[in-house]
RNA sequence: GGGUCCGUAGUCUAGUGGCAUGACGCCGCCCUUACAAGGCGGAGGUCCGGGGUUCAAAUCCCCGCGGACCCACCA
């Protein structure tokens, strides 16, 4: 053993050991019990393996790796996450090839997957990532494919899934329909305008912050509570009136306003006041226009009173419907220019700042949202409500905290899952067609189906039904197939080595079987996206929950402290650091990180960890290079006092790691082993038994060589380069097994028994 | 506007009723043949502020202050 451990030089060995020569040292037999399954997050493939990735998944090697040692047949899957708009973007940009022909496009989207594919793929496996290599899933595979358009199928002949035209999210930017989980409030800079409708001889006064939308208005609301005339002949709230020292003339009942009409101005429309409960008397002049559709209030209004549709935005997010000065113009163009055109009507303009509906699951758009009615296919979610509180009651989550953001975004839930995204390409077709208005299912023996490729498949329906419409426009939002990843780990389990599956039926419902699988890691910030989508599809399903428990990590700062991210220039490669220092020592960083809290990357603590793997070695090579005669199947039968109180101490520290790592509670279980390591053993009793070594005592090495055989053990599944490489130096010819893999805990601390 | 979580030595961090955990940094001594990326010894904290419950509070409750995140129709 060399005198400092090479690492570029271990890492090569062991890597060639376990991803080449001993691939099936993680290969999982679905046969085999007990098993251990982990649903692990696919990477969307739209860049490279960041720290994050390499948090979350060193945590689960960790688990992977224990439970194996502990003697649980454990599968450890590897997945790619692959359509989706940003693959789109960066086609479209960085090479520059044009959408409309998809043929191309489609080919350099997978191209360019392919190769995000190939560098995170690299990045994982030096990391150590004991993976399935022989089970890997892409959800660009025609075998997941066909196993999603399978389920959406099932989903819709169980009448959970069904098309509808309703007023939509829709990104004008990303020109697609979004669904809630995608959506989120951002504060922008707005105004408020406060706009004189015509009503007789005087006007009423309503603030509003979208005047673009005058065309659409079709209605006027106000609160149950006291309005005025002022002297100037405006009618407002009696607060607004006493706020803006407004002569009072008289008081106004709504009694009064309600049923009579004001007129629009510009477009000349005459429409009814209503008195509603839901309007905000103390906003604005407490008088609100509704227009078609502003918001999801005037949804909600437009539905109450049945008025009349008027879409004045296109998908492109431009006017139309409305003024000639108007149609045409961008909304905020359309916004000055109004206001401009409103001047004789127009009371004044605020500037403000509020929180607008916008697209925030991509930080590349943040775009405004518009509402826009749209023929879509919804899963029938909302109904869900009640039952999904009940459901997520038997999963486990670490930590617990996390709960209540499921929780919380299933009670805030309000319309049902938006599963189309129109005018997307990188995606996955829906497998159904229309008929005389009517949708029906593409047949099974027909996936994986995409209408823009399998033009035979397209005629042959053609020839059975007549005209039928397919959905070409239309792919599949990218959630509803990264939802299914328990099932489709399993299905790929059962199918390993079949390319294309054509009996998908029998296997799902023979995946079914082992559900829920035992675990499901993942952050935070993915909890009402894949995590509640994942409960909602496979409860759906199957009837089965998809997991016991869940593992929560939070999310990975830069040194700065900010959240880490390629925007802000802040981020770290994690080659980077496996080339500066080695991949245990970015192990022992991700695993010192606590459950659900976000977590700094330091350098330092890199450091502290390769500080520790140089610890280790050292005491290895002490041993190495002292007991190489001992054998630690011939325990001396008597041991000196010193020794057994070593053991001792070894056994409670073992009797803690178990427990300990079935809370996944890795930082104490590597300071537990560290303090032991480095105080105990090291600082400690192998000082003191120095003499003896020299006097060659025969208890004294043993005591030594064992001890460290626990310890390269318990310490494998956080650093299994190291551990493995003394394995190999010490303890592989006694052994006779090429990986400490192949051994097991029980076998190593049955000579601990005192 | 509502909710959740968080605030612990110079820095980061563990700890959910009973002498405050660990790392890094800092100070002193030591190149002792496994290891100076080491060893031995040491200093450092009103556990954000205030009030309450309790024999006992970093921990439970209330009110502030500061931060993060989630939700939400103030047009």
């Amino acid at each position: 053993m060399d005198k400092r451990p090479d690492y570029k030089f271990i890492e090569k060995e062991i890597r060639d050991l376990w991803f080449n020569k001993r691939k099936d040292l993680f290969r999982f037999d679905i046969s085999k019990e007990p098993r251990y399954i982990i649903d692990t997050p696919p990477p969307f493939t739209s860049g490279e393996a960041h720290m994050g990735h390499a948090l979350g998944f060193v945590w689960m090697d960790f688990i992977a790796r224990f439970k194996r040692l502990e003697g649980y047949n454990v599968y450890f899957p590897l997945g790619f996450d692959c359509h989706g708009l940003p693959t789109e973007r960066k086609v479209e940009n960085k090479l520059e090839i044009k959408r409309e022909d998809r043929v191309r496009f489609l080919e350099a989207c997978k191209e360019w997957t392919l190769k995000g594919i190939e560098s995170m793929y690299n990045t994982f496996l030096r990391l150590g990532c004991s993976f399935d290599l022989y089970k890997v899933y892409r959800t660009m595979d025609k075998k997941y494919e066909a196993l999603v358009q399978y389920t959406l199928i099932k989903m819709f002949n169980e009448g959970l899934i069904y098309r509808g035209k309703k007023p939509v999210m829709w990104c004008p930017k990303c020109r697609t329909a979004i669904s809630m989980q995608e959506a989120g409030y951002i504060e922008k800079e707005g105004v408020l305008a406060y706009i004189k409708l015509k009503f007789g001889d005087k006007f009423v006064l309503i603030a509003t912050t979208r005047p673009e939308m005058i065309s659409s208005c079709v209605g006027v609301l106000i609160a149950n509570n006291e309005y005025v005339e002022t002297e100037d002949g405006l009618i407002v709230s009696k607060v607004f009136a006493e706020k803006n020292n407004l002569k009072i003339k008289r008081i106004i009942k709504p009694e009064e306003l309600n049923g009579k009409e004001v007129e629009i101005p510009l477009i000349n429309r005459r429409v009814k006041i209503y008195v509603d409960e839901d309007v905000d008397y103390n906003f604005g002049t407490g008088i609100v226009w509704v227009c078609t559709y502003g918001d999801f209030t005037d949804v909600k209004w437009k539905e109450r009173y049945n008025l009349p549709e008027i879409i004045c935005i296109s998908d492109e997010g431009r006017i139309i419907n409305s003024l000639e000065e108007l149609n045409g113009l961008t909304v905020e163009e359309a916004r000055r220019k109004v206001l401009d055109l409103l001047k004789d009507y127009l009371y004044r303009v605020e500037k403000i700042k509020h929180n607008v509906l916008s697209h925030t699951e991509r930080q590349d758009c943040l775009s405004t949202l518009e509402l826009i009615p749209k023929e879509q296919f919804f899963i029938k979610t909302l109904e869900l409500k009640k039952k999904l509180i009940e459901w997520q009651k038997d999963i486990k989550f670490y930590p617990e905290e996390m709960r209540n953001r499921l929780i919380s975004w299933i009670e805030s839930m309000d319309q049902d899952w938006n599963i189309s995204r129109s005018k997307l390409i990188w995606g996955l077709a829906f497998p159904f067609f229309k008929k005389d208005g009517k949708i029906y299912p593409i047949e099974i023996e027909d996936l994986p189906f995409d209408p823009r490729r399998d033009k035979d498949k397209i005629e042959k329906y053609r020839k059975k039904y007549g005209n039928v419409e397919f959905f070409e426009d239309e792919v599949v939002d990218v959630w509803v197939e990264s939802s299914i990843t328990p099932i489709a780990i399993i299905y790929y389990a059962l199918t390993e080595g079949l390319e294309d599956v054509k009996d998908i039926e029998p296997y799902f419902e023979e995946a079914v079987k082992y559900l829920p699988v035992d675990l499901r890691q993942q952050g935070y910030e993915i909890i009402r996206t894949w995590l509640y989508d994942t409960l909602v599809r496979v409860k759906l399903l199957t009837g089965k929950l998809p997991w016991k428990e869940a593992l929560i990590n939070g999310m990975v700062l830069a040194e700065d402290g900010r959240k880490m991210s390629k925007s802000l220039g802040n981020a770290v490669d994690p080659n980077e650091v496996m080339d500066k220092y080695s991949p245990d020592a970015l192990r022992y960083w991700a695993l010192m990180a606590s459950h659900g809290d976000d977590y700094r990357f330091t350098w330092k603590d890199v450091e502290t960890g390769q500080a520790f793997m140089i610890k280790l070695w050292n005491i290895a090579r002490y041993i190495y290079l002292n007991c190489s005669e001992v054998k630690i199947k011939d325990k001396p039968k008597e041991l000196e006092k010193e020794d057994i109180e070593i053991l001792n101490n070894l056994k409670e520290v073992v009797n803690k790691s178990f427990e300990l790592t079935k809370e996944y509670r890795f930082q104490d279980y590597l300071k537990l082993w560290r303090k032991f390591v480095w105080e105990d053993f090291a600082n400690g009793y192998l000082e003191k038994v120095k003499e003896r070594v020299r006097n060659k005592d025969i208890k004294a090495l043993w005591t030594l060589k064992y001890i460290l055989r626990v310890i390269i053990s318990f310490l494998h599944p956080a650093f299994p380069y190291i551990t493995e490489k003394i394995y190999r130096e010490i303890f592989r010819d006694e052994e006779k097994k090429e990986s400490i893999i192949e051994t097991s805990f029980r076998e190593v601390i049955s000579q601990l028994i005192l």
